[in-house]
DNA sequence: CGGGATCCCCACCGATACTG
DNA sequence: CAGTATCGGTGGGGATCCCG
């Protein structure tokens, strides 16, 4: 295992089960978790289901935007990551629900925490980035 | 404003001000934050600079698998967001120390909330990712 | 010691068109 | 309604070599 490894896992002192096929191994599940939200639609997704259950082209309509292809993918993902679950219900026409698992719900809770700190510390973010180096 | 931005900046009930061009502004200060350490090797920096300040090459040896590029592009972003604190000292060879600004201490906070939700639940994100689909 | 310059590959994402 | 197929732009990231 990595230093980096180590020094990622231990911000929660502890250590992951590896079913590894014993090649390199680069990832840790903090990473993981961080990189799982951090594509363009994720977040938006994640917080809308939070509040109540919706259909495809509802979410559609209600994330401005996106496309059908990357509500798709991103549903996809986080569904494959068991955050959200898909109900097919076979009414005529076809009508699927999308909504949280309880796992998904449980994220939005640590996710507050830094969702607190990132519109309270903003300013200052935008201001660093804001000063043009010394270009 | 989009309903994206409009629900994920909910998450912490909070406005966020824009002093935006009158064009389309599709980022909120969640999103920002989370892209912030999404990328392959910011978090680990964070983590260790958390500790204590490092030398350039003492990061370099401590990260396992990051190149010298990666490494001064990492801290420069870091840098350039406000988080990392880049102090040269006039010394013969050149000494470089990086640490953490007051800023970017206090994301280790909120971040080690999302940090002991990620092992706690990674055994059974890593599970729903096994189920392979009915491909 | 602490970088910068260059080349190249690939995943992410948007746009558009088509379908059971 | 709820997707799939295809094309192409763009930026992240690795490898390698060079510099003050």
């Amino acid at each position: 295992m990595s230093a980096a490894n180590t020094g990622v896992t231990s911000l929660a002192s502890a250590a992951l089960p590896m079913p590894v096929p014993a090649e390199e191994y680069d990832s840790c599940p903090v990473t993981d978790v961080v990189r799982l939200m951090s594509d363009k639609w994720s977040m938006v997704v994640l917080v809308l289901l939070g509040r109540r259950s919706h259909r495809f082209n509802e979410l559609h309509r209600s994330i401005d935007g996106i496309s059908q292809r990357m509500l798709t993918r991103t549903l996809r993902g986080l569904g494959s990551s068991g955050l959200v679950l898909r109900q097919v219900r076979p009414t005529v026409p076809p009508s699927v629900e999308y909504g949280l698992t309880p796992l998904g719900e449980s994220l939005l809770e640590p996710l507050s925490g830094l969702a607190e700190w990132a519109v309270r510390n903003w300013p200052e973010i935008a201001a660093a980035r804001n000063r043009v180096p010394t270009s």
